[in-house]
DNA sequence: TTCAGACATCGACAAGGGTAAATATTCATC
DNA sequence: GATGAATATTTACCCTTGTCGATGTCTGAA
């Protein structure tokens, strides 16, 4: 077993659920990603980040599409960020975030993908 | 808006992720399904019941899978059916879950779908 | 260097969720 | 019908998490 597994690694390398039985490792770190998407906000925070042109999008937009305070939509965003949904790249006083769309075709091939 | 949206028609209906920004009513559905599936021990479940043969398992194998209480388990399965992934079928004493193949491959769509 | 704006972090609180013990329900068998 | 086995439900506990207000940090401009 793999002690340093992370959620992308995890992702990436295993098979589809349907194939074989998640490992308890794997089960852990894949349902990282799972639990930061079963959110309605981060959800879509993720929808907008990964739908806006060029895959990504500024907090400050982010921000205006929420009845939310910027603290917690900031803490939604961290926590896409650290599941590996979210990249994060500062530019001047700005923030944007851009979506691993690696990570959800992977996440996508571990739950939809056809076994064996 | 439709006030009667099941998480079934929720993951069956929408675009992708990526293609445009989830409505929150979508959302708000979606995010019940991937909830379901973000935590490790219901991963597992899921993985053990698609995986199964037949892609279906009796409840007493999967409590003799973990190291958990038989109504932890039960509970566990109990969401996983409230979010539509799963369907249950008495037979006799015994009951049998079976695992939604195409729940699971309208969720995939909906992560990983190509936009446009 | 001071100021203002954008974003992150901290602290706290209420709501939600995973767990198990006890109990209920359902069905096959005696 | 009474008993026992397989599941589900109820209740309660504790830990997690979503949220906000206050505060901190960093950057660009004056």
């Amino acid at each position: 077993m793999n002690p340093d597994l992370t959620p992308v690694q995890a992702v990436a390398c295993c098979s589809p659920l349907a194939r074989e039985p998640l490992s308890e490792e794997v089960a852990e770190q894949v349902s990282v990603v799972l639990k930061a998407l079963g959110d309605p906000v981060r959800l879509r925070l993720m929808s907008l980040v990964a739908s806006h042109e060029g895959g990504e999008a500024c907090v400050c937009d982010l921000n205006n599409a929420f009845d939310l305070s910027q603290p917690t939509i900031s803490h939604h965003l961290k926590v896409l960020h650290e599941a590996g949904l979210l990249e994060r790249e500062k530019r001047g006083v700005w923030a944007y975030y851009r979506a691993r769309t690696d990570m959800l075709e992977n996440l996508a091939a571990v739950i939809g993908g056809t076994p064996t």
